[in-house]
DNA sequence: ATCCTATTGCATCTTGTATGCAGTAGATGA
DNA sequence: TCATCTACTGCATACAAGATGCAATAGGAT
């Protein structure tokens, strides 16, 4: 099922995306953005650079379009807790499956990432819990073993 | 509030809970571990270091008696989002008013960490979540921002 | 007090992140 | 369609936190 390296059904809204925030229509960009598309749950860098290996981008170049959009609001990103920042596109960035604010299942043998979409976190107690939980200003991680770890 | 350069209170604790692991009682050691219970939440390694400065430990010294000490149980390491590892003591390690095995919530500015007791977590796919996820067999961390620093 | 070996101190390396600068390629107007 | 302006890219290079190899040293068991 290989066919254009790049999703053209979502090539004009990265396009629509980029310009929205006077940014102009790269390749690196929007092979970026495709590839977070692709990928299920936060790439790293190095992860992101990997994968684009061969099409000829410096890894300063993709560093900084990470950056960039980050900082553009295109994209999110967080540090797991593995010293390594994993980037995600926010929704409204041509993708619209994916909420911004789901938690992140971390496996403490692999590493591993996974989105934890189906989630909730309640409080039972909320008096005490701190102001950011109960207006659910927070970010969540869940450390464990991932199946194939267990 | 000058004393002595160690606590006295707890020197023999320590040298238990670094007998208990195995570990021989050396000068570096005692020092983290006291200073680490003096010091109200995480510290980083940097932290720790320049606290020490003048004490004439190196800073690959303190570094592995850190990662040692984690590695032992007594102390934990985290990472609040900065990309330096904090680290604490542990409850046993004489310092008895901490739980480990509940969701904490973690300051991303100020990196207190405070506990949330009345927190539950729902899976509504659970076809999808790591079985760990299911079984409850995770450690969960909420990051935000405290009240103080809200 | 002596000896064995876990630890330390020093040097060095790695990895992830960040930036300066000259050349290149988007986008705008003619 | 082409010229032009300048936001980007590629390359080199820097930087800090985190690791590690190795000889010297200091716990602690005998």
């Amino acid at each position: 099922m290989k066919k254009t390296s790049l999703d053209i059904q979502s090539l004009d809204a990265y396009k629509e995306a980029l310009r929205a925030v006077g940014f102009r229509c790269t390749v690196p960009r929007l092979v970026v953005l495709d590839h977070l598309h692709r990928t299920s749950g936060p790439s790293s860098h190095a992860e992101l650079a990997d994968a684009l290996e061969g099409r000829g981008f410096d890894r300063a170049t993709l560093y900084r379009v990470l950056v960039d959009l980050t900082e553009a609001g295109l994209l999110t990103r967080t540090d797991l807790g593995d010293h390594t920042w994993r980037f995600e596109l926010r929704s409204g960035s041509g993708n619209a499956s994916h909420a911004d604010d789901h938690p992140h299942f971390v496996c403490i043998d692999c590493g591993g990432i996974s989105c934890l979409e189906g989630l909730s976190v309640k409080v039972s107690d909320k008096s005490k819990a701190p102001r950011a939980v109960r207006d659910k200003e927070v970010q969540i991680q869940v450390k464990g073993r991932c199946d194939e770890c267990a």
